[in-house]
DNA sequence: GATCAAAAACCGACTGACGGTCTAAAAAGC
DNA sequence: GCTTTTTAGACCGTCAGTCGGTTTTTGATC
């Protein structure tokens, strides 16, 4: 890695910790230099903009997930385990969310917005691909795979994001869920506990 | 109306205008004061900040849109012929968003994730009570009528505000909110005006 | 209806912060 | 020695928001 790219590599590492903490608006770039010890030309070398930054910091985050999410996908488990591992993986922001971006992440719309439209773009395929497996094995049946799977995903962000759900929002979601993919009754309960491992951290990470 | 009301009015009508035309972000205060006639103190006396015109813009928006479901609501007509009005007149965004937003659009997060929060916030115990009047009727068959009435609204604007979703999609959004109401197939097809509807302007306002 | 003081409405220059530009030169790396 | 990277920071235009002061409205009183 050349010089330059370590450069670069640092300051989207700590422009990503601000803007998590205080939200991409809340951070200047000033502040993102001077806590690199750089000057504001060594900024604007490396980035276009600020808006520029954040598509990197966006970039990534998703990058990193994406491979996660791909390995989980490849991995010889019983599908419905799998899916719970594929989506698992898109929900790495959560542990690094609980620092301090509680307050912030309502105003923090241009991160918000954009993760989750790279998310869904990226997740949907991913998806799709165990849904046809389960499909294969008898598990679903369904039509329109791919703009199912999407519908689930934009329900559990537009859900689940603002942290508070209640027991018959789970409840209700795991039902739709199930008749979207035309699965038997219970075989998507896992979802309960991918949201109860989004709501509460319970500090386990392995 | 005293005077003061009328000025402030203005100025959100003009903001409204605005915010749609060039977005939130992109429009500053010194534009809307210029178009208004006024000074800067003025504006100030009547807004604590530009986020609060916002607000005052969306509060403009939403109130006209909920007496006009609210009115859908009362009316005795068929329930599915119901839901179909309701949710159509919180939908007047759709003919002014033609105006200009089209661009815009994706880059306006702050006045879209508000609107959204309003709207869903408005609307879901309005459609409540429809759906639980379908329920009595023997068309709908479900629990948690308020949660799924607020999945159903946030799969449907996380989907259709892009303004690109196929027939694929429509097929998928019109059996998935069939069998999250637990009605009969063809039940919901009114879906489909709606989308198609809110997709391509045919200039008719009356 | 005239008077007048208080309240409401209005004014616009000014401030401070911020994103971004620029120059000219010096290190660093190859 | 040539290119890439970095430097310091003055400077620019824009923008949200402030402030002290001025005009207009109001409403009570004569």
């Amino acid at each position: 890695m050349k010089k330059g790219e370590r450069r670069k590599d640092e300051l989207i590492r700590i422009a990503y910790r601000k803007f998590l903490e205080k939200g991409y608006e809340q951070t200047s770039v000033d502040e993102i230099i001077e806590e690199a010890g750089v000057a504001k030309g060594t900024f604007y070398y490396h980035f276009p903009s600020k808006e520029a930054t954040l598509e990197a910091v966006i970039d990534m985050m998703i990058t990193e997930e994406v491979s996660r999410a791909r390995e989980a996908a490849a991995s010889p488990v019983p599908v419905p385990v799998k899916m719970a591992a594929v989506i698992g993986s898109f929900r790495p922001e959560r542990e690094e969310k609980s620092m301090a971006m509680a307050v912030q992440d309502r105003e923090n719309f241009r991160l918000h917005e954009k993760l989750n439209k790279r998310l869904l773009a990226e997740a949907v395929p991913l998806l799709s691909v165990v849904v046809r497996e389960g499909i294969r094995q008898g598990i679903f049946a369904c039509e329109q795979v791919e703009e199912r799977v999407k519908m689930m995903l934009i329900l559990s962000s537009g859900l689940f994001d603002d942290g508070d759900f209640t027991e018959n929002d789970a409840a209700a979601f795991i039902d739709i869920a199930e008749k979207t993919f035309g699965a038997k009754p219970g075989t998507m309960a896992f979802i309960r506990e991918l949201i109860a491992g989004g709501k509460k951290d319970d500090g386990r990470e392995s």
